[in-house]
RNA sequence: GGUCCCGUCGUCUAGCGGUUAGGACAUCAGGUUUUCAUCCUGAAGAUCGCGGGUUCGAUUCCCGCCGGGAUCACCA
């Protein structure tokens, strides 16, 4: 197989019969990726024919997950090509032609047993322990066209199916073991099997990247290229993620989440795509981190794992926390729109970039921003628990803690609100008060912040601006006074 | 059960006949810092699933076993 010169055609051919899953989404990336590369096309097809199986939706959402992590394709169910839809039950017609040349050359043939009939010959196989392979010499042959029969493709016997597996490597299956199976059901819409043959060669796929759970149904895939005269694509057989301290496939039920309520969650697409290219695949070396255009030219089909990997939330949230530590601050303003504390509503882009800068580093996901940072928008509410906190934090008694904030208040009436001076001047006062600067700043720290973390001290006062740190401080004092020590 | 795939620290992995089996996340211990986070250093953590071969030498090659997974639909 030569593709030196061939168009690098990829397509990710989801069914619309529920939501898609992260292991759905990481097979898309692969295909996108490998598209990417080469400066090919990617292609999303939705394989909709079952018709009793489609859910309401779910096409809209495999699309728009798709989109939430930055994947654009070249023909998709809206974007139709040359080839036609990209939606199957659109391409009934070019089915039937095709099935037409198989049945007149002899490769097809039509099968009037009924499913019922069918499942009798299965489980009579069952019970006497004998593999089930079905052939045309089981096949009911005799019946008329209007009756209701399938349309099945004959294995010929004594054939090797040997390919090279992009992931799985060198594959020999033989055709005893492979089914005579159904291209074209009693309802008259094709099978995966067969549509999907006729659509990659329609749209000239040149790489099939897709679950390993189609390993096994390959050898019918190469079966009807060759059948019909058409040169394979390359396969790629891509193992499945699997649920956090399981063997088993990631499935909602292990709290797999859909796409978009990661991104709803504060992931940035960027960290989610570099993640979920890592879990499963590597370039050789320990790089890890990736933006998306490194990841692109990095990537390569025969470095993607061959067994299922863990997903790990963990690691995730570590990955976002790198992929935020690394943006500017504008970059990071122009993504944090919704996730502000409702109050921050009318302060200035300037003030909310020096909070950005200053929270960058704690920040893990944007949805983490509003509790991080909504005192740099509101002042704390004098309430018990903050009264609590003051005094438990510091250990100080009520009168002692005024007495520190009086002199606190003294020192910032008079500097000029550097971070330089605020520093010098505070760390000063330690001494003649006769404390440590851990309790001296903890104190100032739950009065500005009404918490126990934040950015740096004198950073945050220094953003906060004189008034409102006084205003504060005095809220404090008050809030010493008024409440009676317990 | 038949066929096929897979098997390195808890997890994601590097390795492609000779390595102190490397990295990352997580964990633990220090350090920096006014707190959290970040950052830095260090520690612990893998008899390379097990047993046979081949070889001077196997995590690397071969066979068997065990374990896990996929698939055997008129679902995809």
């Amino acid at each position: 197989m030569n593709q030196e010169n061939q168009k690098i055609v990829t397509r990710f051919a989801p069914s619309p019969t529920g939501m898609l899953h992260i292991g759905g989404l990481r097979t898309a990336l692969f295909s996108w990726l490998w598209a990417k590369k080469f400066g090919g096309d990617f292609i999303v097809r939705l394989e909709d024919t079952d018709r009793d199986r489609l859910v309401e939706g779910a096409s809209e959402q495999i699309l728009a997950s798709i989109t939430a992590l930055g994947m654009d394709w070249a023909y998709g169910p809206d974007k139709p090509g040359a080839f036609g839809s990209c939606v199957q039950s659109h391409r009934l017609m070019t089915y039937q032609e095709r099935i037409e040349e198989l049945l007149a050359n002899g490769k097809a043939y039509r099968d009037y047993r009924t499913s019922e009939e069918l499942d009798a010959m299965r489980s009579q196989a069952t019970s006497e322990k004998r593999a089930f392979v079905y052939r045309k010499s089981m096949a009911k042959l005799d019946g008329t066209i209007t009756d209701p029969h399938v349309i099945r493709i004959e294995i010929p016997s004594d054939k090797q199916f040997i390919w090279e597996d992009a992931v799985k490597g060198l594959q020999t299956w033989n055709s005893k073991d492979v089914d005579d199976f159904v291209a074209i059901k009693a309802d008259g819409f094709p099978t995966y099997h067969f549509a999907n043959v006729c659509d990659d060669h329609a749209m000239g796929v040149s790489h099939v990247i897709r679950a390993d759970e189609w390993l096994a149904s390959t050898p019918k895939h190469l079966w009807l290229w060759e059948a019909f005269g058409w040169q394979a694509p390359v396969y790629a057989h891509v193992p499945p993620v699997l649920a956090p301290g399981g063997k088993k496939k990631l499935s909602k039920r292990d709290g797999a989440k859909d796409v978009s309520e990661y991104i709803t969650d504060g992931y940035t697409p960027e960290a989610l795509m570099n993640y979920l290219a890592m879990l499963g695949w590597n370039d050789g070396t320990d790089k890890e981190f990736y933006s998306r255009d490194e990841l692109i030219s990095a990537f390569e089909l025969s470095r993607i794992q061959k067994s299922g990997a863990q997903f790990d939330p963990v690691k995730l949230e570590w990955m976002n926390g790198v992929h935020i530590r690394a943006m500017s601050v504008d970059e990071l303003y122009s993504r944090a729109g919704e996730w502000w504390h409702p109050a921050a509503e009318n302060f200035p882009p300037e003030y909310k970039k020096e909070v950005l800068r200053l929270n960058r580093e704690r920040l893990k996901r944007f949805s983490e921003l509003s509790e991080l940072t909504w005192f740099f928008f509101k002042d704390p509410s004098p309430t018990t628990e903050l009264r609590n906190m003051l005094l438990e934090e510091t250990g100080l008694e009520a009168q002692k803690a005024n007495e520190f904030f009086e002199k606190v208040i003294n020192v910032c009436d008079e500097s000029d609100f550097s971070e330089e001076n605020l520093h010098d001047q505070i760390y000063n006062l330690c001494e003649p008060l006769q404390t440590k600067p851990a309790v001296l700043f903890k104190l100032i720290r739950i009065s500005l912040v009404g918490g126990k973390n934040a950015p740096g001290l004198f950073e945050t006062m220094h953003a906060l601006g004189k008034e409102t740190t006084l205003r504060r401080l005095h809220s404090a004092v008050k809030l010493l006074e008024a409440t009676p020590s317990v």
